[in-house]
DNA sequence: CGATCACGG
DNA sequence: ACGCCGTGATCG
């Protein structure tokens, strides 16, 4: 009775002093000359036309005139709307450049521009900016596109800012659903009933996909496939805009997700700053100690192996050395650190090797790895942002990962030194604390956990009180205990592996899970209802009315249906934590742009924040920051959010 | 290209 | 069978 099913995003129930962000798609900034309907422009200039034309005739198989006329089409009827297709030539937004551009309007008139087609003809670049400048940077005229993120890079870059992007087929279908096929072709299919080109010409004419580049394909063999794309756009848009509002999830994708898309291109865009030379010396640091390590180890092994090889490694461990064996794989004996740190006591290989594992990953992964990824241009890393990347509705981030930067060890975060600020400049971080925790609450309503959020309590003492009756001081292992207990209820963590990761036995452990849900025994009903309204509905939900389908939870075997349920108990949690802090970013981009311009957003790692600001705006950028994250949605226990500045990503923690 | 391992949340 | 969500390096 008291859980609130799909609340409007928008919706905010406390009044706030923030401007709301998310009224509206995301508007970049506007053009600044005014508007014209695109209907009512010139087509192009007398010269323009006519070196196109030139270049369309010179080639005997590429009817350029009606090319033309098809572009002329399209830009007179692109008022209503503009189905935009950038032909690259492979998927890497940064790298990659743009071949072609497909165009459709909404009566399905569609056009395909070559732009860099290795055996011409192409438009030349002064004349394709003359003729598409103007109506894709047009805010008033409306773009679908399929991934408008990576076209706003691609098309930017190639001197045709986009503007008004107004419907993302991809990050929709992923609100829809985001486990199912989201390709165009999928879509297709899928929503419209509709094949694209034969599956053999799509395999070899899509771009950089199969072994044809399509820049090596003729202009008028890559309209066949790009034409064909592009005109599904607008038909696609109106059968998923009509999803969405079927599903109450209109206001997730058009208050939340759409404007998310711009926040997070400019987040990809700006980069962070990274200091190679930082790099460099723990680099030459860790290949003398791994060199060393490498000695020590073959000496240990009695000879030399592939220490990076995970079946060698057991061989020796378990055969030679005849250390007793711990959990199999699939495919042999593990010999992951949980075994290794078994191991160390009985012999000093094991010991050894995991000193040696944590220095090759670390250089192979970040000493090493990162530095190749600064952009030469501006000596920073742009990430790219898959908004559609978890199915929880969590950010991915990849070339690089800037999600899984160390933290956990001292040795590994001294990496985060390298990621700074540059001069007279101060990065500045925000972290939700606990937030996967504070959305449990809220959601479960157990007036326990909620006593502890509402006393500002460390939860995990206060679990451990709860759970053992401890009145005053509290062991520190206490703790260490209730925290794994906290965690493992989110994951659907069972008696046998938390008895593993507590060190206990199994029955101590089924003991402990007993007075967990004795002490907090809505978070058992929600748990149970969580599973049980997953099932009747088929899928789980999170606070927004972010869906993920559980067919497993009716249909699947033992294995699959216990699966599907720590799903169905995990993802209301994992992807309402996700929700917040995506609304937390629209504000915060927001609030920034109107309070502190100077200011720029930089990274979100989940449950963090990171901004740069000139060093005079840090602070008022810091307190922007921690109030629009604070504030975004409030829940039934406060979210507190813990501000720092620094120089270094390591200094602002 | 699947499996394993390790980094983050 | 036994803990959720990712990306990337490496091996075979």
């Amino acid at each position: 009775a008291d859980e609130e099913p799909v609340p409007d995003v928008g919706a905010r129930p406390a009044p706030a002093a923030a401007p709301s962000a998310v009224a509206s798609p995301a508007r970049r900034a506007a053009p600044a000359a005014a508007p014209t309907p695109a209907d009512t422009r010139p087509f192009a200039s007398t010269r323009a036309v006519q070196s196109a034309l030139d270049l369309f005739e010179s080639a005997a198989s590429d009817d350029g005139e009606e090319r033309l006329a098809r572009l002329h089409a399209v830009r007179a009827r692109a008022l209503h709307g503009l189905a935009v297709l950038p032909v690259m030539t492979g998927d890497d937004p940064r790298r990659d450049t743009l071949v072609g551009l497909a165009l459709a309007a909404r009566d399905g008139s569609t056009a395909y521009v070559p732009l860099a087609h290795a055996a011409g003809p192409n438009v030349a670049a002064t004349d394709a900016r003359e003729w598409l400048a103007p109506m894709l940077a047009d805010s008033l005229v409306p773009k679908v596109g399929w991934d408008l993120k990576r076209d706003r890079h691609v098309l930017g870059r190639a001197g045709l800012p986009i503007d008004g992007i107004a419907f993302d087929l991809h990050v929709a279908s992923f609100v829809c659903d985001p486990e199912r096929d989201h390709s165009l072709e999928g879509l297709a299919r899928d929503v419209l009933g509709l094949a694209l080109p034969a599956p053999g010409d799509a395999a070899a004419m899509k771009p950089a996909r199969g072994r044809v580049r399509i820049e090596t394909l003729s202009p008028a063999e890559a309209a066949v496939w790009a034409e064909s794309a592009v005109g599904t756009m607008e038909p696609l848009a109106e059968a998923l805009r009509a999803q969405l509002e079927s599903r109450e999830q209109w206001p997730l994708y058009e208050r939340l997700e759409h404007p998310l898309i711009d926040v997070l291109g400019d987040m990809e865009e700006a980069g962070i700053l990274l200091d190679r030379g930082v790099l460099g010396t723990m680099a030459a640091r860790a290949a003398t100690e791994i060199t060393r390590l490498e000695a020590e180890l073959y000496a240990l092994a009695g000879g030399p192996l592939n220490l990076n090889s995970g079946p060698q490694l057991a061989k020796l461990l378990f055969e030679t050395l005849k250390l007793k064996t711990g959990r199999r794989t699939k495919t042999g004996f593990s010999t992951d650190q949980a075994v290794l740190e078994e191991l160390a006591s009985e012999h000093a290989f094991p010991a050894r090797l995991l000193e040696y594992r944590t220095l090759a990953k670390l250089k192979s992964t970040y000493f090493d790895a990162l530095p190749l990824e600064v952009d030469p241009r501006d000596g920073r890393v742009h990430t790219t942002y898959e908004q559609t990347g978890a199915a929880t509705g969590r950010l991915s981030s990849s070339r690089p990962n800037l999600q899984n930067i160390p933290m956990r060890s001292p040795q590994g975060r001294e990496i985060r030194r390298a990621f700074v600020a540059p001069p007279d400049a101060m990065l500045v971080g925000g972290d939700y604390s606990q937030i996967e925790l504070r959305v449990m609450a809220h959601l479960s309503g157990d007036p326990g956990l909620i006593e502890a959020f509402e006393r500002g309590e460390d939860v995990h003492v206060s679990t451990a009180r709860r759970v053992f009756g401890v009145e005053g001081d509290l062991d520190p292992g206490l703790r260490a205990r209730a925290k794994i207990v906290n965690f493992g209820v989110m994951y659907g963590m069972g008696p046998r592996s938390l008895s593993q990761q507590m060190g206990i036995g199994l029955a101590e452990a089924q003991e402990f899970i007993r007075h967990y849900f004795q002490a907090f025994a809505k978070v058992r009903e929600f748990l149970d209802r969580s599973i049980e309204e997953a099932r009747e509905r088929g899928y789980a939900v999170t606070l927004f009315g972010r869906r993920r389908y559980l067919p497993a939870l009716a249909s699947g075997s033992g294995g699959e249906r216990a699966m599907a349920e720590r799903i169905a108990v995990n993802t209301p949690i994992q992807g309402s934590a996700a929700d917040l802090m995506k609304l937390a970013m629209v504000r915060v981009h927001a609030a920034l742009k109107a309070q502190v311009p100077s200011a720029r957003l930089l990274l979100q790692v989940h449950d963090e924040l990171l901004l740069e600001a000139p060093r005079s705006d840090a602070e008022l950028a810091a307190q922007v920051m921690r109030q629009e994250m604070e504030r975004c949605f409030p829940l039934r226990v406060p979210l507190e959010v813990s501000v720092g500045l620094g120089r270094t990503w390591l200094d602002v923690h």
